[in-house]
DNA sequence: AATGAATGAGGTTTCATTCAT
DNA sequence: AATGAATGAAACCTCATTCAT
């Protein structure tokens, strides 16, 4: 009986939900622009070429879409900072590879800070989801500092939660055609932690 | 039956703005706690005892109550700056000062970081006008920066904003019953910037 | 200082609700003829002449509207009702007044019955609401029949029921130009009745 | 692989309907029990167990849907009308059986006295298509009746409707837990209507 | 026989705002 | 300085229905 077609079971799965996906990048750029509340489902509908109701055909509320969204930007945030911690063994280059990569998510394709932005969260189920999620992303970031070794006095928990905090401002003030360039930011942050860093 | 006091103008000035300066209290503080689109004019008021529509006596539009929320919280942290800076005349000692008093202002009274974020802005009118009184305060910022010499590789304006994004983000991960102190996390970054000093 | 023009302070109490009460009627008139999922706000807003937003200026729900209207309706009946029974101090003739009332009313002013009709609930909380306001009413029905005597086997509790049913019967299949007129309705009633009465 | 049974067309003629009965016996106690427009065709293929679209395959409207359940409807009662009228040669007797078999009939399955409420008619169709049905059996309803010989003064036609009545607003009050047995009210409905009858 | 995507109309509700009083 | 009635637009969402596959 061979062959159908064209239908390729191992296709299959991820080409079922190419269009929610499609859904979901194409909301998540109009959210990152204009903010939770500032983007009605019309806006998303229109934006995608369907009716605002087709939306509920993908999910079933504004804020299941926006989790959705929200996990897929979380998830290739942690996908972006594994490619950018293999790139190297030694843990300062390392270091540098995963700030680098950091920025470059967050001011790539449409500012996406603003979904991980804790300003986005209406509801305490919201918060909580997102909240779960941020913690998965940071303790991946963790990891990659203790691998470096500090003066004593240093609280390496709270180097990391300034260091994520400068991260997360430079999307604020960073333009493309400004001054800096990535590189430099991080070259100024590496400085930073080296100066905390033990003498040896 | 007792005549009551007829109406002072003398007393008017100060007594009309006072009211005022209740309401904008008052509207910060649901707006610092819900967003700008979180909190309706109807919420507003009802906080206030009015209702909604008398609030249009105070300020034109939302917009305009909101922008002069923002002032005025700018305008605090500003008075708070100063007020930390006379504290010392020692460069190291003004700016853990100055830290201290930024991260109390962010944690005091309702989180009002929310109302000096970007993620507030709903038309360029207000961005631009929010953007503008920002830069009086970062200015300031810079000056108690320069007060002290770096290591030449030190880019002092990317400091800054590192150092800012790093003050911004507190109130997004610190709680009051949580393991750290306002005085710690000023500490952690007193060390970052001394980290990066020129040595001598 | 004198006489206020002509506001009335007496006046003044039924005169405040009465645009409320005239949006009661006009909505109440409606869900009747169509059902409480018949009728939309703006149907309701349109037969009032104003917008649907409009509506919650007076209600903040459907639900509220709706369970002020039955409110209304239930009182409406209790009124009619102790009119009716105060027409005569003979327990039969009591009850056949009692009992035209109630067929007038439902059958009056645009087939209430619908509105007081179980089948109008939606949510357990209306279910709730209105089922202790009939009970109001039906404890008067109860003590109607009680000034009577029934032969001991009869069941005071259903018989009321039954009598009860047969009545918002009526208007189901009632009609004005039809061929029979309430008092032949009511004295089939009575018949029933006094066919179950201790026999003296 | 074993060969599944060819598609036989003798089969499919008695399996065909079968999963029809199913999908209007699914689709009525839904309806039943949250009325008409508290149904949505999602709620009735959710419980089937297909999607929404599918039902159209059996049905060419919701209201056909409808429509056929309540034909359904009143076939069982019908029929349970005709076994209970078997049941005794004796005209009381019998009428006793039939008020039993009605009442029973609206208890049992999920309340189906919302189905033949006239409160479930949307538009004048509907109407006509009911009312001609109800007919059939109100018309059983009388003929069991007038094999008993009342009082010259009783109007049988408004006595059938009144007892209809009483029938009918029994699910509204009965509670299966409660103080009432079916076989009690019953009773009760017999005296009343023994009361009635022809003295001899 | 059934799916899945989409429609288009309409539902309840919220909101900033206006204005006569 | 404030109320209360109302507006008009837009929000999220649900629904019955259609149709290519």
């Amino acid at each position: 009986m061979a062959r159908k077609p064209a239908k390729n079971a191992a296709l299959d799965d991820p080409e079922g939900p190419k269009r929610l996906n499609e859904l979901l990048d194409c909301a998540g750029e109009l959210i990152a622009r204009q903010g939770y509340d500032g983007t009605s489902m019309r806006d998303i509908a229109r934006e995608f070429g369907i009716l605002a109701g087709s939306i509920y055909h993908y999910f079933p509320s504004k804020e299941a879409l926006f989790l959705a969204i929200h996990t897929r930007v979380v998830d290739g945030m942690i996908e972006r900072f594994h490619t950018a911690a293999a790139l190297s063994e030694n843990p300062e280059e390392r270091l540098r590879h995963v700030l680098t990569a950091h920025i470059n998510g967050l001011l790539g394709s449409g500012a996406l800070l603003r979904i991980i932005s804790p300003d986005q969260m209406r509801t305490p189920e919201m918060a909580a989801r997102i909240a779960s999620e941020r913690r998965v992303y940071e303790r991946l970031f963790a990891q990659c500092l203790e691998a470096l070794s500090f003066a004593p006095e240093v609280d390496a928990r709270i180097l990391r939660l300034n260091l994520l905090g400068s991260l997360n401002w430079v999307p604020v003030w960073h333009r493309p055609d400004g001054r800096y360039q990535v590189s430099e930011i991080v070259d100024q942050m590496m400085l930073m932690v080296k100066g905390l860093m033990r003498a040896n």
